[in-house]
DNA sequence: TAACAACCGGAGACTTCTTCTCCGCTTAGT
DNA sequence: ACTAAGCGGAGAAGAAGTCTCCGGTTGTTA
């Protein structure tokens, strides 16, 4: 059992963390610790020695971000109005990701790759899959729409909000409901071309080395 | 006036740009001069020889590429059937881009900021906006869509492509299936709760630093 | 309030990655 | 056969990131 801290460094054990968050939020994973180090205003040295690695301050903070994420999926198949459960879950979904860059790269890239981590998105896709069913059920959503297609539209709305911040930032929702007048049924729609990718697929992606630029 | 290249200088200088017409398509822009080099066979010097860096190599070979997307553009507009015919201008953009990840990134960080590239991109807005103007005449297209949301929509469909590809290629079309459903003009739609990017700001993001991370 | 273990800051050692140069050897062209 | 043009690729130079180390400071306990 480690014992307590002296109070100066639990206090710059918060400060750090509370940095971080903002500078993962904004700027995404790959900032440096020595920048965290200085958002925080305590020196690099501290930073190391709160924390192993990068990795570690990660790992840290993002878990329970990732839970709230599945808390939105369940939570929406509770709403009355099949479309709008639906709407409401895949726009919660993206306000998280618009808000904090570093959640969406924890989530498609599986930083870490660590227990912990695994066993919550164990816990996602059953979440998403029940979703999509019970809106297909209800004849709201296209029925050739798939569960994985959920993630790949957020990351593609991420996208956008990454690439547009600089000179406007919340254009996102923009994109978010042209996909959705996209993904509702309708008469007329054109089938999908390509099937959607498996969850195996999907997971396989996550895993492997970090495509280069995102 | 240059004089001419020796026959073995001539041939590795065309060695060099077939390889990095490939390296480019498949890797995007950010691999290095060595790389290209060695994939062409020939001596990292060589390269340097050739070309002063990797912007001139660039230069030389996207400017006829990126004047075909300015010619899908302006041809789509003779199809008889509007629908179709936004339809397939949409669907070369994203086949050239999907094919070629260099170009995309031509197009989204205008690598190289000179005039030549400039003056295509200048002909580009025109372009387009008569093909989303006809397009909403007739009734088919959405009337809140703006002709910023193609390039948007197109490097949405370009992530796809980079992020699946590892174990899926030709995704994209997919999504473009998706957005395209949800851009067709039909009662009922979500009006969208965002305006577009002006064309003044899509330019201002195309200049500035590249945002890490395309 | 003295004493010391815990903690602090941040210079810089190390590593990794990329760009680009230099120079001894090879070869095309006359 | 001679020589200017060209070649290859080791490695110099620089940029960026990770993490260590240590002289000086501070919280804590007695």
């Amino acid at each position: 059992m480690p014992r307590p801290l002296r109070a100066d460094a639990a206090r710059n054990r918060e400060l750090l963390l509370q940095a971080a968050r903002e500078v993962f939020a904004r700027r995404g994973l790959d900032v440096t610790l020595d920048e965290i180090a200085r958002h925080a205003g305590v020196g690099v040295g501290t930073a190391y020695r709160r924390f192993a690695n990068k990795e570690a301050l990660v790992e840290a903070l993002f878990e329970d971000q990732l839970d709230r994420m599945v808390h939105f999926a369940t939570s929406s198949l509770h709403r009355v109005d099949t479309w709008d459960g639906f709407v409401g879950m895949v726009t919660a979904f993206s306000e998280q990701m618009a808000a904090d860059r570093g959640l969406r790269e924890v989530v498609f890239r599986n930083y870490g790759r660590d227990d912990r981590m695994a066993q919550i998105r164990e816990r996602f896709v059953p979440a998403m899959e029940a979703v999509v069913r019970r809106a297909q059920d209800a004849g709201v959503l296209r029925p050739d729409a798939a569960p994985t297609d959920l993630p790949i539209i957020e990351m593609m709305l991420g996208v956008v909000d990454v690439f547009a911040e600089p000179v406007r930032s919340g254009l996102y929702p923009r994109y978010l409901t042209l996909i959705l007048d996209g993904l509702r049924a309708r008469p007329g729609l054109t089938p999908l071309p390509v099937p959607a990718l498996t969850h195996d697929e999907f997971d396989r992606l996550t895993l492997i080395p970090p495509p280069p630029g995102l």
